[in-house]
DNA sequence: ATGAAATGTTGCACAATCTGAAAGTTTCTC
DNA sequence: GAGAAACTTTCAGATTGTGCAACATTTCAT
């Protein structure tokens, strides 16, 4: 289908798309983070926006899915940003260079981030969906990392520990530049807890 | 069903509702391994037990819980086991233990878990909930490891990165588990993932 | 054993979620 | 500009989930 273009060279359709799902995606947000999450209905977010709520139905499949606002081409390009990669760098190290980039993007949507994190910190419940978006490339990721060390995926278990533990550490790196308010540098969060990883971890 | 009757000390009402709260567990599995996730109506789990589907909702908040089968008391049993490792024995180590207990656990009701894994697995937006029950126990378990290296829960991010990576660590071993169709014990699994963690997830 | 209290189950009403299908509207292509 | 393609909306309906009141059962004190 459409392949990879700047949002530039797209027709005035596909432009509306976007600017409509940024758009439920921010009202989402904002909303939630006001009347919580058992305060707002689909009703609320789509009339914020000036919609019928059917049509938010075509947009997300679900309330939650809004917050979470996960793009369909994160997967891809965390892909061939892992294979981008060359060979002979170890396997961790690919998966932390793969998240410092994936740091850099959270890093540009400051605000946004900032807000969607502090949405699911006081929505618990949302929590595990932040994880889901992980679910969904965790196999394409380490489907790539089984390739990259010549081995058939599900026999050895190394791949999808390598994944699942990256993922784990850059969600860890992510709730803590939250919880420190987006101070620090996303990138150098995510750098520190792989290097703990690199090093087993040891008690500080 | 006969009950096992190795419930002492409750009385029949508590009783029966340990039994009917595992039915619903079991129809749930059962019904959705076959039909699918959306296949399968709570009013159908409900019959399934001869039960209203008004009743389903006083044990199980939804559809996916009764899937998940969360146990209320899991949370303190993993706080005091980790407690009852001697303060000496480094963060990583404690954890794997831990771990290795859970892990004889769910070994334990070896059946019902790899039917559990395994619809989790054929029914993919299910997998966030295996997490789900990680995320409420996570601060848990996080609090007890600052508390353990003497650090204030959310400044060092250490406690957060060690659980989280912990609990991949554990899921990871398992969906290899599951994968492998029980074969090789659960805690020799957990036991291989976190040697791998302790050495830095050197390749393979 | 018996009656009162506590607890569990059910039916009913109702709001909200989510999905198909058909019809209307905008955008794209030629 | 005309037709095709894609998006939005309305409508109907199944399903989820909750509060409430009535009913049934278990528990407990006497």
């Amino acid at each position: 289908m459409t392949s990879v273009e700047s949002v530039d060279e797209l027709g005035r359709r596909d432009r509306k798309k976007l600017e409509t799902r940024a758009a439920l995606e921010h009202a989402a947000l904002t909303l939630v983070a006001e009347h919580g999450l058992a305060g707002v209905t689909v009703e609320d977010i789509a009339t914020a926006v000036d919609l019928s709520s059917r049509t938010f139905f075509n947009y997300f499949p679900s309330k939650e899915d809004a917050l979470v606002g996960a793009s369909p081409a994160s997967v891809a390009e965390l892909r061939e940003r892992l294979e981008a990669v060359p060979a002979e760098v170890p396997v961790l190290e690919a998966l932390r260079l793969m998240s410092r980039v994936e740091a850099e993007h959270v890093q540009q949507r400051r605000e946004q981030w900032l807000l969607r994190l502090k949405v699911f910190e006081q929505n618990p419940s949302l929590l595990p969906r932040l994880v889901a978006n992980g679910t969904e490339t965790e196999r394409a990721v380490s489907a790539v990392v089984a390739r990259r060390i010549g081995v058939e995926p599900g026999t050895s278990g190394y791949p999808e520990l390598a994944t699942a533990v990256a993922m784990a550490a850059f969600r860890a790196a992510m709730m803590r530049w939250s919880a420190a308010d987006g101070r620090p540098a996303l990138a150098d969060l995510v750098d520190e807890a792989f290097s703990q990883l690199a090093a087993g971890l040891p008690n500080p």
